[in-house]
DNA sequence: CCAGACGTTGTT
DNA sequence: GTCTGG
DNA sequence: CCAGACGTTGTT
DNA sequence: GTCTGG
């Protein structure tokens, strides 16, 4: 029909009537995370019974499996388990509709269809060592990492599901909750992902109490971030080279270098 | 009543 | 499953 | 989140 | 542009 080899993008545009959009300099969503601490710290920080096996991970992409947080079920006592990325509703007819679903607004929570169960009962904690964001410019999209200031391990809140499909295929799957931003990102976007403090573990875990309160823009003060290797654009590409910090130059044109 | 959606991010 | 739109 | 595909027919 | 896969 119109597919053509060697003009292919502007093949596409016809194709498409798409507009040719100038990118601005913004920082985007969460969508990329890491966690390098060793199942020891894991075992220590969130107090579970059995030290698990951990190697780290430096780039972690929606539809993979990431390591979670969750109640033993009749118990209080804390497991670690992995979940896929993305949440599926026990609803969904398949599971395409879960690579849309690795974020969920903590505004909206009790309201929306896909969420509004998992938020009753199925609260978890994902475990990370900081997370990434994107600033767009004409040029490239560079990555940039988000840690605590002293690099400490923490938590997102998130939310999981059951899903059965044919012949019993089980799948549980997960999805990071989103607030706005506090003052030290709101500059550069709006949204980011619930951090939950250390000393309110349980009060989101146990789904007794709302666990509204809990869904607040993570102080300021504790947070850094600093430009990376755009290596980790790649999801396939988890090198330790991923958190490398990069001076970014001035101008566009100029390659980026190395800090250190 | 049935059919179809059910979500986030970002753009314009 | 449950809500919305027709 | 980003990267990469984005289509059909037929045949080996 | 928009969807899928990682």
């Amino acid at each position: 029909m119109l597919y053509i080899y060697p003009n292919r993008v502007e093949t596409l545009k016809l194709a498409f009537g798409a507009q040719i959009k100038e990118p601005r300099a913004k920082l985007t969503m969460c969508g990329r995370f890491i966690l390098t601490s060793p199942g020891k710290d894991l075992a220590e920080h969130f107090g579970l019974l059995t030290e698990p096996e951990l190697s780290p991970r430096y780039n972690i992409a929606p539809t993979t499996e990431v390591a979670t947080i969750r109640l033993e079920p009749g118990s209080n006592s804390r497991r670690l388990t992995y979940l896929k990325w993305g949440l599926i509703p026990f609803w969904a007819k398949d599971t395409s509709i879960g690579s849309n679903l690795i974020n969920a607004r903590c505004e909206t929570l009790s309201q929306k269809p896909a969420f509004r169960a998992a938020f009753k009962s199925r609260r978890c904690l994902i475990p990370a060592n900081g997370f990434y964001e994107w600033m767009k410019t004409k040029e490239r999209k560079q990555p940039y990492l988000i840690q605590m200031t002293n690099g400490s391990l923490f938590a997102f809140a998130g939310l999981w599901e059951h899903w059965e499909g044919q012949e019993n295929v089980v799948l549980e799957s997960c999805t990071i909750i989103t607030t706005e931003s506090n003052d030290f990102l709101r500059p550069i976007h709006d949204r980011m992902p619930v951090i939950i403090s250390s000393k309110d573990y349980d009060s989101w875990l146990i789904p007794k109490v709302s666990g509204r309160d809990l869904l607040q823009p993570y102080p300021s003060s504790e947070m850094i971030y600093f430009p990376v290797n755009p290596r980790v654009n790649r999801a396939v590409y988890g090198n330790p080279d991923c958190v490398e910090p990069v001076f970014r130059a001035e101008s566009d044109t100029e390659s980026l270098s190395l800090i250190d």
